[in-house]
RNA sequence: GGCCCCGUCGUCUAAUGGUUAGGACAUGAUCCUUUCACGAUUAAAAUACGGGUUCGAUUCCCGUCGGGGCUGCCA
């Protein structure tokens, strides 16, 4: 593929506020294509707004973007550092005679915006300033021709042809003056600079892309293919927000895998062949054509259940990592992240390296007495203490099983050894935690329960 | 109100003219069992509605209804 024909997208997030996570969708959608296609993928932060773009925010985005592994090529750009460019674009569509200054005031708008709605009129603004001279507090809008019969038609990659009536747009405020433009002729200025072929965005903006189009063909540029990617829902399935509960995606860290956020927030809206992918895997089925229309509901179960399967492929020193305990011993691994779903809870296995506490009434099983409790432990002590642990758990059960032969209860036998060296109602076979804990502390938990 | 997008189990989705409408998550049951978890088996669960087109519609067309987005001198 040569130069001019490579395809560059890039996702445009604002700093006026934490990541959100169909931002972060958005982003994982153009790096896939990206990766997909041999393109390039950039990150530009579009700061246009400078009166709520803050560096914080700035920098939440990029580490959640660092965190999912969905690295940009070449520098992170900014819009503030396009200045120049809106100033000379600006001036040139003045000259031109697509722009002019417009001095309505708010007031008058916002009559106008009512009185067409009770006209059950399309709202746009159609000005009559068009042509006069520049006066304090206007602002630049983008001549548009409301008496236009022509369809603005662009075909998008997802949902096919789209077509909006020109006359309905209205002068399109593009700049508040020519070193502060608005939103609309920002990205369409920072798309040409950076070069953008393709644009995936989400379908919040599917009805800004007229907009767009009258902006670069104003500027005599080509337009480049737009794919607007369905909307992330909350489960009332209205757009994902705050009020519905974490959308920040770096408060997903602390519970999630970041490779298991990636896999998920690839796999919604668009259909892979299996529910657990490499990122790798991701990319190479990743097929835009495939991209669902529809919005999607956040189902958090189904990220619960992909990160317990992440979990479970976790090596000893990534799970310490993961979960920010560097006691975990290796032997005990295996046991927490069979049962682990959310990395924060893996504290509540701590009995694995630490001795537990809890109540002595926890110790009684099911309708037994205190005195078979205190007979099974203690007779569950001495054959612990003959038996060797190079003999293997199989052995230990064996011999653990010898002994509640005599009851016929197994649950006389195991449950207080489990309470013993637990501390909890609910834990891996006790068998196993005495392996993990090792023959000397195991002795010592059970002393202890026998002291209680 | 105007414009635009969308509509398969509760959720994520497969099947684009012919299937007993498939899978996954979640839910129930059973098995395993010393508890939990894992795992295995299994059950219930969907083509929004009405018209067309067709021998035949989830699939194509139209309408209705429903949901969503946009409608800023925010992005």
């Amino acid at each position: 593929m040569n130069k001019s024909s490579q395809i560059k997208v890039r996702v445009a997030p604002s700093p006026t506020g934490l990541l959100h996570v169909g931002t972060a969708q958005s982003a994982v959608f153009n790096y896939l294509f990206a990766r997909k296609n041999g393109g390039e993928f950039h990150v530009r932060i579009e700061d246009t707004d400078e009166e709520r773009s803050t560096k914080e925010f700035e920098k939440d985005i990029l580490a959640g973007f660092e965190w999912l592994g969905i690295r940009p090529d070449g520098q992170i750009r900014r819009s503030s550092d396009n200045k120049q460019n809106y100033r000379k674009f600006l001036e040139q569509l003045l000259e031109s005679g697509h722009a002019f200054w417009c001095g309505h005031s708010k007031e008058e708008l916002e009559d106008e915006n009512k009185r067409q709605i009770e006209n059950k009129e399309a709202p746009r603004h159609v000005c009559g300033h068009r042509d006069e001279e520049r006066k304090e507090g206007q602002v630049i809008r983008l001549k548009t021709d409301s008496s236009s019969t022509r369809e603005i038609v662009f075909n998008d990659l997802i949902r096919g042809e789209v077509r909006f009536r020109e006359s309905l747009l209205g002068d399109i405020s593009i700049a508040r003056n020519l070193d502060s433009p608005l939103y609309h002729f920002a990205v369409v200025i920072d798309d040409i600079e950076l070069g953008a072929t393709h644009i995936l965005r989400g379908e919040d903006h599917i009805s800004n892309t007229p907009k767009h189009i009258l902006i670069y063909e104003a500027l005599g540029r080509p337009a480049p293919t737009y794919a607007h990617l369905p909307l992330l829902l909350a489960p009332d399935r209205s757009k994902l927000s705050k009020r519905h509960g974490i959308v920040s995606l770096n408060e997903y860290k602390k519970d999630y895998l970041s490779d298991a956020v990636l896999n998920y927030l690839a796999a919604i809206s668009h259909s892979y062949d299996k529910d657990v992918l490499s990122s790798e895997e991701l990319i190479e089925g990743f097929d835009i054509s495939k991209v669902h229309k529809s919005g999607a509901v956040f189902d958090i179960k189904k990220l619960n259940w992909l990160n317990s399967q992440y979990v479970k492929m976790l090596t000893p020193d990534e799970l310490r990592a993961a979960t920010k305990i560097s006691e975990i011993p290796d032997a005990a691994v295996a046991l927490i992240t069979e049962r682990l779903e959310k990395l924060s809870e893996a504290g509540e296995y701590d009995y694995l390296w630490r001795e537990p506490e809890y109540d002595k009434s926890l110790l009684i099983w099911k309708d037994s007495s205190v005195d078979a409790v205190l007979k099974s432990l203690k007779e569950t002590k001495e054959l612990i203490e003959s038996f060797n642990y190079e003999d293997g758990k199989e052995r230990f059960r064996k011999v653990l099983d010898s002994l509640s032969e005599k009851t016929g209860d197994r649950g006389l036998v195991y449950w207080p050894l489990r309470v013993a060296l637990s501390g909890k109602q609910k834990s891996p076979d006790p068998v196993d935690i005495a392996f993990v804990i090792g023959k000397e502390k195991t002795l010592e938990r059970i002393d202890s329960a026998l002291r209680k």
